[in-house]
RNA sequence: UCCUCAGUAGCUCAGUUGGUUAGAGCAACGGACUGUUAAUCCGUGGGUCGCCGGUUCGAGUCCAGCCUGGGGAGCCA
């Protein structure tokens, strides 16, 4: 008999038809004659129960049926007799693939708390919460192609090793292949990477943009999607050193079409997930956060505001309000300005656009008053900074100058600097945050809780 | 990295001004129960009190350092 997954038999249940079932127990419940056991096999969050008569069973098969363990059940799908669900089956036979020493096995029927179940992370898929978790973090995952794909946009792969230090995006984790205790020196003493496997100091990618860019300005648009590792020391329930990041880059889009693209793509993913997530999100609403679905829904059916960096600060200065840190024209705004703005002023998602350029990196587009530059940030409650976008610097001359008043090596962008020299074009993008997106999406808390093998400081277990 | 809180049974926690043998609920295990839904009821076993020093007649409790984790901040996505 052909295995059958629990999704399918409760989606479409043939009451009356021999099934074969495979699957991990989640609890088993009965008396001397009768065993519930409530199998999962990860199709859903939902398990199927299955029904045996202890009769019918060897007393040492019906034992090792412990939480934890895995079995193949066959039997026939019957309407339930009981409460909480419409089918089960009767289970004819019973095979344990894995037995699950219930005294050693760290997982109970009752609840755990995030920190516990972290520090099991290669048990913790087992639960309901994570199952619902990652299976959402794959739908996204699939949405975010389709979006695209559906757009004639093209999944551009840029490099994961990088030998360009001049990104900007935070301190990069070295990769090498010279021998610590001992690498090759030059003459003055320093390491010397000529020596080195690239021939050159290589770090992992902090971000595929400026690769990114050198697609979009032949292929119109591209996106990637890709790991992308930050060596930062931040210990946050928001910060990654390895996470995902989307990067759509865009020839001939403007500002204004960059802000409308990533409001219509989040939006998206959201309508994505209420259409094909629904009973994992129901889950996450029961028992995670009680406003998951009505933010979700408010987000997709509202408008983001749209305001300046310039009219936050206005604004910001007008709120009778006490801050921590003080708000003032080039200053960079502060998670309590940013909350102020998204959670009690505005209530909904805000676009933040043109920033001073002081605070902004150099290859954004520089505007007409040589003051601000043409920035966006998507702020999301919750979670802060979900998106971070603009329009680049398509003239040459501006975006060199931008370089050399910063002190950005030109040695290590010459390449990037030539597609403004070669039939440059005006062009845009942005970077999501993967992880993020997934935390506004479920209602978890803490990032580490989203990703299924979370690298942070002092932590690359498993 | 800074601020702050915490670390006691498998899990979640209590533990009095420092004082004899460190407790509870849940879980596990044994038993009862003719269909259970985080089943229920009765019973049993289970401890390097994060680590290392110090103070003291005596430290889970007080002090110093370190480790780990939570929350907040910075950096950012």
């Amino acid at each position: 008999m052909k295995r059958k997954r629990i999704k399918q038999l409760l989606d479409n249940p043939a009451t009356g038809e021999d099934v074969l079932v495979k699957g991990w127990v989640r609890t088993r419940r009965g008396n001397k004659n009768i065993s519930f056991i409530a199998l999962n096999d990860g199709s859903t969050i939902n398990n199927i129960q299955v029904v045996a008569e202890n009769s019918a069973f060897d007393e040492s098969l019906l034992r090792e049926i412990t939480t934890g363990a895995c079995l193949a059940v066959s039997g026939k799908l019957v309407e339930s007799q009981g409460q909480g669900q419409n089918v089960e089956i009767n289970a004819s036979s019973i095979e344990i693939y894995g037995k699950c020493d219930a005294e050693t096995y760290p997982l109970q029927k009752k609840g755990h708390s995030m920190e516990f179940l972290r520090e099991h992370a290669h048990l913790r898929f087992r639960t309901n919460t994570f199952g619902a978790v990652f299976r959402i973090r794959h739908a996204m995952a699939y949405a975010i192609h389709k979006y695209f794909n559906d757009r004639g946009f093209y999944y551009l792969h840029t490099p994961i090793i990088t030998g360009s230090d001049a990104e900007g995006a935070g301190e990069m984790f070295h990769v090498t292949t010279l021998d610590l205790k001992n690498p090759p020196l030059t003459e003055t003493g320093e390491v010397d990477y000529s020596r080195d496997f690239f021939g050159k100091v290589t770090n992992l990618t902090v971000s595929g943009q400026l690769e990114g860019e050198l697609g979009a300005l032949s292929l119109g648009e591209i996106y990637t999607f890709g790991p992308t590792f930050r060596a930062e020391n931040s210990n946050t329930p928001r910060h990654l050193a390895e996470f995902w990041m989307i990067e759509p880059e865009m020839a001939f889009y403007d500002l204004e079409d960059n802000m409308n693209l990533a409001e219509d793509f989040v939006k998206y993913l959201i309508t994505y997930a209420l259409e094909n997530c629904s009973d994992d999100l129901g889950f996450l609403n029961n028992m995670i956060d009680k406003g998951l679905l009505e933010r979700l829904k408010f987000v997709v059916a509202n408008d983001f505001v749209r305001i300046t960096y310039t009219e936050a600060v206005s604004i910001l200065t007008a709120a009778s309000r006490k801050w921590e840190y003080p708000v003032g024209w080039g200053r960079d705004l502060q998670a309590e300005h940013e909350r102020y703005l998204v959670e009690e002023h505005f209530k909904r998602p805000v676009i933040l656009t043109d920033y001073p350029k002081e605070i902004k990196a150099f290859y954004m587009k520089q505007n007409d008053d040589g003051k601000t530059v043409r920035a966006m940030d998507v702020l999301f409650p919750g979670i802060g900074e979900i998106i971070g976008g603009s329009q680049r610097e398509e003239d040459h001359d501006k975006l060199l100058n931008r370089i050399n008043e910063l002190n950005i090596p030109i040695k290590d962008l010459w390449w990037y600097l030539e597609t403004r020299k070669f039939g440059t074009a005006p062009h845009s993008g942005f970077g999501l945050g993967f992880e993020r997106l997934i935390l506004f999406m479920t209602g978890m808390s803490n990032i580490r809780d989203v990703i299924p093998f979370p690298r942070t400081p002092k932590n690359a277990e498993f």
